[in-house]
DNA sequence: TCCCAGGCTCTCT
DNA sequence: AGAGAGCATGGG
């Protein structure tokens, strides 16, 4: 059983064993988390910079943040109130998926601030890792706001204040403009993006839809990692690869309340290994 | 050099 | 409504 122990502005989290760091910080669905030479993990998001780390006890420990941060912000973030214990024990009914979770043990799916999810997959289209990771650095370098040595993530206000050549230093290619019509949309109250969690998945993604750059995969994304859609389920070509091999297209009945996490375990699995190689 | 990248839009049937 | 080209940029 979980618990919380505050002390020296530190957070201990205990009895979590389902938290692995980087399975779940670097497993895609975020791109502003690192890792140092000590296995420090470090990162932004909500505006407030956070370190932490996995002891050897197997705790975790979130390093100077307040009690209501934790509360306000990192509880949510990190899916903390959810069982994912029960969710595994559905999920691996059957078997094939019950590989996957061993695999991919310890992913959470993060609740990320919405205007950040969009605009990191509307740059995730069609492109890599390691280019995301810089375009979104530069994003928020250059429109972000500067705090005590880290940029936040830039406001949809800011971006929407911009022009196409403005976000030229972005080097983002033809997805500056779907990020500007993102911007205008979200300000302009055209795309709720705090609405989206009370709707039902089909017209919470027509809704993200209505924004030029964002398809299926890149609103089930949105919709999953930062709207508790916990039945969004991102088809992108690693998936569609692997649920063709692995299931015949077809997620098992049992996954289905649970498709969204099952998407993310399976997609760890299937990239990760070389399952997928002929 | 070439191929490809957690897709989407536009155009043409 | 389904298929296919083109897209900006840069990593491998």
């Amino acid at each position: 059983m979980k618990n919380f122990e505050f002390k020296n502005n530190n957070i201990y989290i205990y009895g979590l064993p389902d938290f692995d760091l980087p399975h779940t910080l670097d497993c895609g669905q975020a791109f502003r988390w690192s890792c140092n030479d000590k296995n420090v993990w470090s990162g932004v998001a909500y505006g407030k910079y956070l370190e932490l780390e996995k002891l050897d006890d197997g705790s975790i420990v979130l390093y100077n943040t307040t009690k209501q941060d934790f509360y306000d912000i990192w509880f949510t973030y990190f899916d903390l109130e959810r069982d994912y214990e029960s969710i595994i024990v559905k999920l691996s009914e059957n078997e094939i998926l019950k590989k996957a979770c061993e695999y991919s043990h310890g992913i959470r799916i993060l609740n990320q601030e919405p205007f950040e999810t969009l605009c990191s997959f509307i740059i995730s289209q069609n492109n890599n890792i390691k280019r995301i990771k810089g375009i979104i650095e530069r994003l928020c370098e250059n429109f972000g706001e500067y705090k005590n040595g880290y940029y936040t993530f830039p406001t949809a206000e800011k971006l929407a204040s911009l022009t196409i050549d403005d976000l030229a230093v972005l080097r983002a290619g033809f997805r500056a403009k779907y990020l500007l019509d993102a911007a205008k949309k979200v300000v302009s109250g055209e795309v709720d993006l705090n609405n989206l969690k009370n709707l039902p998945l089909d017209d919470a993604r027509t809704e993200l839809m209505k924004i030029v750059g964002v398809g299926p995969k890149v609103a089930d994304c949105c919709l999953l990692f930062s709207h508790h859609h916990t039945t969004a389920f991102p088809k992108d070509v690693w998936i569609k690869r692997a649920m063709s091999v692995l299931f015949g297209d077809e997620l098992p009945e049992n996954a289905q309340e649970y498709a969204g996490i099952a998407q993310q375990y399976i997609f760890f699995y299937a990239r990760d290994t070389k399952l997928l190689e002929d």
